[in-house]
RNA sequence: GGGCGCGUAGCUCAGUUGGUUAGAGCACCUCGUUUACACCGAGGGGGUCGCCUGUUCGAAUCGGGCCGCGCCCACCA
């Protein structure tokens, strides 16, 4: 150990780059990330981690998060319970597919020249390589998950628990196939579902075309995409539009292509929009589809899912883009004349959220999941309170989406995914929805074939906490960590995910799989724009862990973090990279001058000797309380700026100033080690305290201060209410002050910091730290001869003044100026209350407590003022 | 169109149920080789709490209106 302590005395800075993989090591090697799966979920703690894409790599959101689940994790686990964060990632069908297809293209090849399961084969080899980045990502942060246990949403057991889903879903009819209008994404080329489509603001322009009436008269529609027109199978007014009644019930003639259109009226038409009269166009327009719908209209696809021009679009658009095909159906259609208008039109446009590319809505054969059976019992459990949602504003939009919930398109045209599990008879087109192939037809013993699609991604992610626990056995992992305690994500993905998890949990375990879900900040770029690799505005974590340290990041991070979007602050982290700095060096500072006869080996009692050894262990235990509270209630972003403000403002600032005297070798080896037993006490609880907020330069100090065990396995510091020290606190909160004050007058004064001023204490209530102030604001307190003089100054205290018995060295003119001003705004503000005080319906109304307050603290500025 | 939230020191943010002289970190200024830490210490300057208007003995805090900003949801061609 002393050698040990020699070489401390040398490390002068924390070094995150050198401690933390050190530290890693030893937390991983120690197997406490990895709990046996034991006793009730009830009460044990576990958590299951949002599962990052494979393709990802550690950004701000994952960082953040990543620190307000390790934070939880760590302190519940050093609370005594049995601790779970399930890791994993998503297997993420369009990112990955994505990623792998383009490194195809840039070795000349093709997912469509490989092969379906060459493709897919290749994936896989792709997630060998790089899979396990981001993992070894969270691993820098610190991040303590059952790295042991790591679970991929495409696992073989994962795998099974999704098509047990799906069939039982089927055979409740919630999931079935259906042609409908679906999302469809030309970039991947698959539909995508209403939540992966992001509107965007754009202007188009708006045409106004004239439709001729059979049987004389027209109609004029208004459109921004004139090319959708080719496939328009009515003409739709409002019923209650006086202008247009006589119009139901005639035929319109589509131009260019001559089909007779019904006139129908339909309440969706708004009467005070362009002419009034729409141009309904079921197979591509959601709208327009429904309409078709109640009117029985017909279907005509003109956009392939190619994003051509299909036959039905006529030998003289078929194969171009739509585009293309726009143009060239205004061109047409203004050699007829018809185009009567043409203006700018602003109007939001649908674009994929996965590839960037604009929607095309067409009608599609897809599979759909019916969600409202499934979302009544989700509604419940927030309405309930029995899943808790943190910050409480949350729940109304979670019930507002979950109140108007529409059925999900579930199948994706990719190959990279849950394949489902269905066939279809090649002869009699039968449908059989199993586990297994079931080998031939039962109707006609014809040959079966596969569907070719995949799941979306997010029908397995809703399975993820029971799914990764082994569900649908009834293994000990899910009988222990199942349901788990807290989901914390950022609220974009409360629809996509969370709700999700809440309808599959309840559905198929009969349990919310979570009792809360804890909503963080997004952290912005510092200008207050979206942090984003595409804007160039992203800051990689990573970046910032080699610059300042994994401990700084996690505490600034935390402390910035609160209910609303933050922007990010460097300083913040520099604070925590400060913080890491001060707290190795205050030990440091102890263990270097008390690790002679400190007995680090044993958890010795404290033995205070002095008010400041009582009042530190009284501060110790606030700090602790708080701490715990914080961190229980969500509130990180105190929980770590308080745990700065014990350490700056009261360990190091105060406590280590006030007891450095009784380090040194020239006091007795008995009180030297009375010291340490407080001074080793304190430093432990701190480091303890603190550990779940920086967890390593704290454990990195816990194997310096006697920690025979891990601190990530050691205990969380308690409240001990015996050493609440009331009277402690009073009298040391004043020397501060009293210090404080005297400090704020040498500055005035010019004096120099070597220069001990002779001085009297002439006020109450500093018996026992007079020597404390003494030392600390540099006086000299018991000065020969010193009742023979008149003061040369005052400096006012709380209780009383410090008096002034010498002016050497000290510039008194310039305090002068000090001191009328200090005058001047005593004055001030003893007016103000002398107003306040006076002002009739104060004294009779406000409660008596706050009058007398007011009272109290006017006698206190006159008396202050009295002493200037 | 609906909903949520924000506007407090130069910057990033705290400010419990309305009641100390509105705070912190960073930045800025002055001083400083005091038994750890210069990633340090001591001291200091800096705010009409977006604007207006109510309620109240008392408003950064509550109500109303306005201005500015952000996000989410939504089918107006």
């Amino acid at each position: 150990m002393t050698d040990r302590i020699d070489e401390l005395r040398e490390r002068t800075r924390f070094e995150p780059s050198e401690v933390e993989p050190r530290i890693g090591e030893r937390w991983l090697a120690s197997g406490l990330f990895h709990p046996e799966p034991e006793g009730s979920a009830a009460e044990n703690y576990s958590i299951a981690i949002p599962p990052p894409n494979v393709t990802g790599s550690l950004h701000m959101g994952h960082a953040l998060n990543g620190s307000v689940q390790d934070t939880l994790v760590r302190y519940h686990r050093m609370s005594g319970r049995r601790t779970k964060w399930v890791l994993g990632t998503d297997h993420a069908g369009i990112a990955t597919q994505t990623v792998v297809e383009k490194a195809l293209l840039a070795e000349g090849s093709s997912r469509e020249q490989l092969g379906r399961e060459a493709f897919v084969q290749r994936v896989w080899e792709w997630r060998e390589h790089y899979g396990s980045t981001i993992v070894e990502q969270f691993k820098r942060l610190g991040a303590s998950c059952d790295f042991e246990q790591e679970r991929f949403t495409l696992d073989e057991g994962y795998a099974q628990a999704v098509v047990r889903v799906f069939i039982a879903l089927y055979q409740k009819g919630y999931v079935y196939r259906d042609r409908y209008i679906v999302n469809w994404d030309p970039g991947s080329r698959s539909a995508i579902s209403d939540l992966e489509v992001e509107e965007r603001e754009e202007t188009d322009t708006l045409y106004s075309i004239v439709y001729d009436l059979d049987g004389g008269g027209s109609v004029t529609i208004a459109t921004v995409r004139p090319e959708t027109l080719l496939a328009d199978t009515a003409v739709a007014v409002n019923p209650s539009d006086e202008r247009y009644r006589d119009l139901v019930g005639r035929t319109a003639i589509l131009p260019l292509v001559g089909r007779r259109l019904p006139v129908i009226a339909d309440e969706y038409v708004k009467t005070d929009f362009g002419t009034g009269q729409l141009k309904v166009t079921p197979a591509h327009d959601p709208n327009d589809f429904d309409i078709g719908q109640r009117h029985g209209l017909e279907q005509i696809s003109v956009i392939g899912e190619d994003g051509r021009m299909t036959a039905q679009a006529g030998e003289r658009f078929e194969g171009l883009t739509v585009r293309q095909a726009r143009t060239a159906v205004v061109a047409a259609l203004e050699a007829e004349g018809r185009v009567v208008a043409q203006e700018p039109y602003k109007h939001s446009v649908p674009y994929s959220h996965r590839s960037g590319e604009r929607i095309e809505p067409l009608i599609s054969l897809q599979w759909f999941m019916r969600m409202d059976e499934l979302a009544a019992p989700a509604i419940d459990a927030v309405v309930s309170g029995r899943v808790r949602i943190v910050p409480e504003n949350h729940r109304r939009v979670y019930l507002d989406w979950m109140d108007n919930i529409r059925p999900w398109c579930v199948s994706r045209q990719l190959w990279w995914g849950h394949r489902l599990p269905v066939y279809y008879c090649e002869d009699c087109q039968e449908t059989y929805v199993a586990a297994q192939s079931p080998g031939r037809c039962g109707a006609c013993e014809g040959e079966l074939r596969q569907d070719e699609d995949v799941l979306d991604t997010w029908f397995s992610s809703a399975l993820w906490p029971f799914a990764t626990l082994g569900w649908p056995e009834q293994t000990p992992e899910l009988r222990a960590f199942y349901p788990t305690k807290v989901l914390s994500t950022a609220r974009d993905i409360l629809f996509l995910w969370v709700a999700r998890m809440i309808m599959m949990g309840l559905e198929f375990t009969g349990e919310a799989p979570f009792d809360e879900v804890y909503i963080h900040s997004v952290i912005q770029a510092p200008d207050g724009r979206r942090m984003s690799k595409s804007l160039g505005t992203g800051i990689d974590p990573l970046a910032e862990i080699d610059r300042h340290g994994a401990d700084a990041v996690r505490f600034g991070l935390l402390a910035m973090s609160s209910s609303q979007d933050v922007r990010y602050s460097v300083e913040k982290i520099q604070q925590g990279q400060a913080l890491a700095n001060k707290l190795f060096n205050a030990a440091r500072f102890v263990l270097v001058n008390l690790g002679d006869v400190a007995d680090l080996g044993a958890d010795r009692e404290p033995q205070p000797q002095t008010l400041e050894d009582r009042w530190i262990l009284s501060r110790l235990q606030r700090i602790e309380a708080d701490t715990a509270a914080r961190i229980e209630a969500f509130d990180f972003s105190h929980a770590a700026l308080g745990l700065y403000d014990f350490v700056y403002g009261e360990l190091c600032d105060w406590y280590l100033e006030l007891v450095k005297h009784r380090l040194g070798p020239e006091r007795s080896a008995q009180e030297r080690q009375a010291l340490a037993a407080t001074l080793v006490r304190v430093l432990r609880e701190t480091v303890a305290l603190a550990h779940p907020v920086i967890p390593f330069v704290t454990e990195e100090l816990w194997s310096y201060l006697g920690g025979e065990e891990l601190l990530v396995g050691s205990a969380f510091p308690r409240l001990d209410q015996t050493l609440i020290d009331l009277e402690a606190e009073a009298q040391v909160g004043r020397a501060i002050e009293a210090i404080t004050l005297v400090r704020g007058w040498r500055d005035s004064v010019s004096a120099r910091a070597a220069l001990i001023v002779p001085a009297r204490l002439n006020a109450t209530g500093y018996e026992a730290m007079s020597h404390a102030i003494a030392r600390l604001a540099r006086l000299d307190l018991d000065p020969d001869g010193a009742g023979e003089h008149e003061p040369i100054a005052s400096v006012s205290i709380p209780g009383g003044a410090v008096e002034i018995r010498s002016s050497e060295g000290l510039d008194l003119a310039a305090a002068e100026q000090r001191r009328a001003a200090g005058r001047a705004k005593l004055e001030q503000e003893i007016a103000r209350l002398q107003t306040k005080l006076a002002k009739p319906g104060f004294a009779e109304k406000a409660p008596p407590a706050v009058v007398d307050g007011e009272r109290v603290k006017l006698s206190r500025l006159e008396a202050e003022l009295q002493a200037l």
